[in-house]
DNA sequence: CCCCCCCC
């Protein structure tokens, strides 16, 4: 169909447009951009009168009768300065009024195909695709009847992509349960999540990979920080909200994923959310390490490469860590792997990340066929810097003790120290210490001179120089001694800047041993202006 | 109403 564009309108906070388009014969006004599409409007792309081809549109039908043609997918296939103003002279369409014979050589009208309004009882419940509740709220901000009449009367059929275990909270706001789901359909993905009786009433129900028919729910503002999802919405269910199962749901798409290529990760933001597909192309052993929870965790490594011929680190935790086979070289899916600067750059999943291994997309149909061609030779340059056994990074710089020798590396402008011991025979030992110390509420690095170094490792600092030229071992136990011992601090708060970055720094100015009845005392003060007050 | 996401 050919398009005129005539009015853009923008939404609050997020941005939505609409569309005018011509068919050559009628005119319609109510075509949504779906927010994908936003840069093509955003970069002027959609100047009036380009011709556009729709690829890809839901078409729903409000309650009163109205249609809203979602634009999924467009091209613009001649921009407008290519056109000489508007094709023929369209009349608005009206519904029902033409079914008059198609002129020659006008396309034919954009094809509507109204969602049947199922018999429900109260006659109010609609069948809408996702885009469609974002344009009631887009709505809402125009009129607020709109949004009370509109609010709530949704259904959206959607596979469950992924389903999260249940999990309990308690913090000062109260305590509960919740369980999170992310859904899919032709038009886009959102998460929902149910709480409490919801978790009761849902939970087993939800069977990932399955259709359902989800009515009725709370749509809210997401929080981008949590989710990789391609949705400004997220959805929670409560007392309303129905589900029911939909039994022929082979046209519902599988998974959404918007992969980053490997070496484009190297110019993401650390923490960033991202889908990524890659070739598993080493596998490490699974390993058993302690969190700083005290928690037990299993946790494996694994290098992906993909076509761009880069290899990132991997870390993937719990049971996708114990039941991974990484044998013939696997292809993996990540949907929803969190960036992190480790290494320079590595990933590692979130209990909300989906691993797909061998996904049948055509993503990974592709990378197979490359890999088993051509990739399979290449070595690949690693975005992980791996320090210590088991690193293998595609860029190491490995030398041999002959190289190390011959090319005089380390001669440059860095000095070694000379001999002050035989140089400088009265010279005298001197501390400084880094230490983390703690209390009830929080940590702080802190830098000991001399004297408080000396009270912390209880040593001084002339018996420790001898040990550490003499016996390493015991020397390295003084610092371990050290460790969990209590100490009340005076020191030293300043703010540095260095490299445009402020921190504090904390220098002890002394260190003393706890005098107990001198705390008790400040203890039993402090209890008292409590009860006081 | 959660938002924990681990280790080097």
């Amino acid at each position: 169909p050919f398009q005129n564009i005539r009015k853009i309108d923008g939404g609050n906070g997020l941005s939505r447009f609409r569309l005018m388009m011509s068919d050559g014969l009628h005119t319609m006004s109510s075509f949504m951009l779906s927010t994908q599409l936003n840069p093509m409007a955003e970069q002027n792309q959609l100047a009036s009168n380009c011709v556009c081809m729709l690829k890809r549109s839901v078409t729903n039908v409000l309650k009163d009768g109205r249609r809203v043609v979602v634009i999924l997918d467009m091209d613009v296939i001649k921009s407008a300065d290519q056109m000489a103003g508007k094709i023929g002279d369209p009349t608005p369409y009206v519904e029902g009024e033409s079914q008059s014979k198609p002129q020659q050589n006008a396309a034919p009208a954009p094809t509507v195909r109204p969602l049947q309004p199922p018999n429900g009882s109260d006659g109010m419940e609609i069948n809408i695709k996702m885009y469609s509740v974002f344009y009631y709220r887009y709505l809402c901000i125009k009129t607020s009847n709109m949004y009370i009449n509109y609010k709530n009367i949704w259904t959206v059929r959607a596979r469950v992509t992924n389903k999260s275990a249940i999990r309990t909270w308690s913090n000062s706001r109260g305590d509960g349960k919740l369980f999170s789901m992310e859904l899919v359909d032709e038009s886009g993905e959102i998460r929902a999540t149910g709480f409490n009786n919801e978790v009761d009433k849902f939970y087993s129900l939800i069977e990932q990979g399955k259709v359902y028919y989800i009515s009725k729910g709370t749509l809210k503002i997401a929080n981008k920080q949590f989710s990789s999802l391609k949705n400004d919405y997220e959805m929670t269910l409560n007392g309303e909200t129905t589900i029911s199962p939909c039994e022929d749901s082979h046209d519902v798409p599988v998974v959404q994923c918007d992969f980053v290529s490997i070496a484009d990760l190297e110019c993401r933001e650390k923490d960033t959310i991202v889908d990524v597909i890659g070739v598993c192309k080493n596998t490490e052993d699974v390993m058993r390490i302690m969190t700083k929870n005290s928690r037990e965790v299993s946790k494996r490594n694994i290098q992906l490469m993909d076509m761009s011929g880069r290899i990132i680190q991997l870390t993937m935790w719990g049971s996708d860590a114990e039941t991974f086979d990484g044998s013939g070289q696997p292809i993996l899916a990540i949907k929803g792997a969190r960036l992190s600067d480790f290494g320079g750059r590595s990933l590692s999943t979130l209990y909300s990340s989906t691993v797909m291994i061998n996904p049948d997309i055509p993503e990974a149909y592709k990378l197979r066929g490359w890999y088993d061609k051509e990739g399979h030779a290449m070595d690949g340059q690693s975005m992980t810097e791996l320090r210590g056994p088991g690193g293998g990074g595609g860029n190491t710089n490995w030398k041999t003790l002959a190289e190390v020798k011959n090319e005089h590396l380390g001669h440059g402008d860095k000095v070694c120290h000379p001999h002050i011991k035989i140089e400088f025979p009265d010279f005298k030992y001197r501390l400084m210490l880094s230490a983390n110390i703690a209390d009830f509420g929080d940590n702080q690095w802190v830098i000991c001179f001399q004297d408080s170094a000396e009270t912390l490792l209880g040593q001084n600092s002339g018996y420790l120089g001898q040990l550490k030229d003499s016996n390493e071992p015991a020397f390295d136990e003084v610092f371990q001694h050290a460790n969990f011992n209590t100490f009340v601090f005076r020191n030293r708060v300043k703010l540095e800047t260095y490299n445009d970055e402020s921190r504090i720094k904390v220098t002890v100015v002394d260190a003393k041993p706890v005098d107990h009845r001198e705390y008790s005392k400040r203890l039993i003060i402090n209890i008292r202006k409590l009860a006081a007050q």
